[in-house]
DNA sequence: AGCTTGATAAACACTT
DNA sequence: AAAGTGTTTATCAAGC
């Protein structure tokens, strides 16, 4: 089952475009492709160890190993810890292989077909990124090969001369090491622009400490699902460059790969400065095999075997949901380039599995904080904590959040938010709603579903993908009165006049600023039609405020109780990725983890899924199912105030609502911790 | 297949 | 009269 939801969220995105979205007209299909970054994996540092070396590390191991490395590396650093060790250079293969199950989410995904706009409305901009990196690690990988096959025979050359020809002159053979070496510089070279862009995208680079980071951030579990994983920061970049989704990847490795500028920077020094190429040349020159590799090799194959590629193994593929068989290597190369194009689908199924990993990291860094806190306590380490803690205070509160996030697009120059290196990564990669996607079709009814849905928490979305929006022409992923909602609500007295809400929707979306008659149009539509707009007579003239409880009401109310429900949603929800297990695993442990950031909720234990107010809010709430307006009953205590104005608009009434929709007079003090989390959306402080 | 929801389009009424 | 604001109806698409 999960499965299927899963699916079937992703599938839901895309469909649409046909014409329908006239929104917007389009805004486009251009951004689409791209991928992503996000998602966050792995540090660099191993990547200095061994790669190459030896020649049977391939570089898809590398780049698989470096991914699983995120995860593991902040395990490692927390066992580091507690056992006094420091000494890095170590790595068990176990941990590796341990870190990484994600595959299980992966399974989750069945293959569906997505079209490239499908795909885009799924994928938020950053994780179309992340995408998109996924596929030049791909193709780092071939390359890799490449030339290392390369560099065998060089080697063999070499060997080949110096062996039965001593002939040559020692100057020739000189001339042919030169060669052979500047030759091997070259590749190295590459690699490590490789290996740096995937850095600075986020693929590679997350360090210890930051891998933690990550997690925090895991908003609500909003369902945003889809969309959600990586941040549209990251997006900026490529859509720049990369106009189409459909895009190959090396486009943009080729871009990026060229400026590592600042941003590598960042993320390398994380990652391992170092990096690759010193260790490379030595190791490749010589026959000799640095013995590192052959650990680190094998702690990745793990899994996936002799085959050396992290897609590989037992004679199998390992996409998700492929499990074709391949009886060798080469013929898998064939199967993944064939079947595992850049496409929708696997864009798709890509998007999952970041999603997972995302999860797992965040999981891995509040449990490592769990751990780090236990042993202080006991005294084992004093002064532990700060690598992981680090990351994850920040997330407690959106609108650091966002801040951050900002922050750290603000030093591109693009203005662009890009792909946290490290602090802001954690951030950002989740939750970018689908709406990446919006950027394709530009707009057709698919988004919002979607979208909205999906991705709840409107407000800790946008909060932390602010600046995308407002400088992307990407339409929001969110409904329109889920918009208006996020407006009204952010404001001081909790009301707008139309023209207010218009200005907002400019402000705040790039997307807003074209095609105004059409959306319009849609905001008075929306305003007029559902009852969670209360139009209020004002001495200026009417302003429109929120009926929270109305607009809770409008929710699925079939998520109300069952927890089956409940399942479903979550699996459709972007996190849509994390499977059962994960989930169970989360709630067993530490789920508080899913609330985390966007989430003030204290007591918001008792959602589970964090799934947000916003679209999904209501769930647990009893309200459900009576869509009429009638009498709140079970209300829950703090909307009560608002509800049924509608009806009548008095305006005294209003008036004094507004600003409250959340404080309200209401007397139960101990609203039920649903309604707890509910309020917690409201407040559009965390809009920023 | 039917229902619900959301987006879009458009007609219309009312107000400024 | 024109523009803005609200309301309402209809249609289409998607999801359940």
């Amino acid at each position: 089952m999960m499965v299927e939801s899963a699916s079937e969220t992703i599938r839901s995105a895309p469909s649409s475009q046909n014409g329908v979205g006239s929104l917007s007209g389009q805004a486009d299909g251009s951004g689409g492709g791209g991928a992503t970054g996000t998602t966050a994996s792995g540090t660099g540092r191993d990547v200095t160890t061994g790669t190459d070396s030896n020649g049977e590390m391939s570089p898809a191991e590398l780049l698989h190993f470096q991914q699983q490395q995120a995860l593991q590396v902040a395990r490692q650093f927390l066992l580091q810890q507690a056992s006094g060790l420091s000494s890095p250079g170590n790595n068990d293969s176990k941990q590796s292989a341990s870190a990484v199950q994600v595959p299980v989410s992966v399974a989750m995904m069945s293959p569906q077909m997505l079209t490239p706009q499908q795909m885009q409305q799924i994928l938020s901009p950053p994780q179309l990124q992340a995408l998109l990196q996924q596929q030049q690690a791909l193709m780092l990988q071939q390359l890799q090969e490449y030339y290392k096959k390369q560099q065998e025979q060089l080697h063999l050359q070499l060997l080949t001369q110096q062996q039965a020809g001593k002939p040559q002159p020692k100057e020739a053979l000189g001339n042919k090491q030169l060669a052979f070496q500047q030759q091997l510089l070259q590749m190295q070279q590459l690699q490590q622009q490789h290996l740096l862009n995937l850095q600075r995208q986020g693929l590679v680079s997350l360090q210890p400490s930051q891998a933690s980071g990550p997690l925090q951030t895991l908003p609500q579990a909003s369902p945003v699902s889809p969309t959600a994983a990586v941040c549209p920061t990251d997006l900026p970049q490529l859509w720049k460059g990369e106009g189409a989704p459909g895009q190959p990847a090396e486009d943009s490795v080729k871009q990026e790969g060229l400026d590592l500028t600042g941003t590598a920077a960042t993320a390398t020094s994380f990652a391992a400065p170092p990096k690759v190429s010193p260790s490379l040349s030595h190791h490749t020159l010589p026959n000799g095999q640095p013995t590192v590799l052959t650990s680190r090799r094998d702690s990745s194959s793990h899994e996936e075997t002799p085959g050396s590629h992290p897609l590989y193994g037992h004679g199998e593929c390992k996409w998700p949901g492929c499990e074709t068989l391949c009886e060798d290597l080469g013929q898998f190369i064939k199967h993944l380039n064939t079947e595992h194009a850049l496409d929708d689908r696997s864009t798709a199924q890509c998007r999952v599995q970041m999603q997972v990993v995302q999860q797992l990291e965040i999981q891995l860094a509040k449990e490592s904080e769990r751990l780090q806190a236990m042993m202080a306590h006991l005294h084992m380490r004093p002064s532990e904590p700060k690598p992981f803690s680090q990351p994850l205070n920040p997330v407690p509160d959106s609108s650091s959040f966002s801040k951050v996030t900002v922050s750290a697009a603000d030093s591109f120059p693009d203005g662009l938010v890009h792909p946290p290196t490290s602090a802001a990564a954690p951030v950002t990669p989740l939750r970018p709603p689908g709406l990446g996607s919006a950027s394709l079709h530009g707009g057709g009814p698919a988004r919002r579903r979607s979208s909205d849905k999906f991705c709840s928490p409107i407000s800790s979305e946008l909060a932390q993908n602010h600046e995308f929006y407002k400088n992307a022409d990407v339409r929001p992923p969110f409904t329109y009165a889920s918009l208006i909602r996020q407006a009204i609500l952010e404001t001081p007295d909790r009301q707008l006049t139309l023209n207010e809400i218009y200005n907002w929707f400019t402000r705040m979306f790039a997307y807003f600023r074209r095609n105004t008659a059409t959306w319009k149009n849609a905001v008075r539509h929306n305003l007029s039609l559902h009852k969670c707009f209360v139009r209020v007579e004002n001495v200026k003239g009417a302003v429109w405020t929120v009926d929270e409880r109305e607009y809770q009401k409008r929710r699925p109310p079939k998520m109300t109780g069952s927890p089956t429900l409940v399942k479903n949603m979550i699996s459709g929800l972007s996190y849509g990725a994390l499977n059962a297990s994960y989930q169970a695993a989360l709630a067993e442990s530490s789920f508080p983890l899913l609330n985390s950031p966007g989430m003030l909720n204290p007591g918001s234990t008792s959602s589970l899924l964090p799934l947000s107010h916003d679209d999904v809010g209501a769930p647990l709430e009893p309200l459900s199912s009576n869509g009429s307006s009638s009498p709140p009953r079970l209300s829950p205590p703090q909307y009560s105030h608002q509800v049924q104005v509608k009806e009548e608009p008095a305006e005294a009434e209003e008036d004094r609502q507004p600003g409250p929709s959340l404080g309200a007079p209401n007397p139960s003090a101990s609203g039920p911790p649903e309604d707890r989390d509910l309020e917690e959306e409201l407040p559009g402080e965390e809009l920023s």
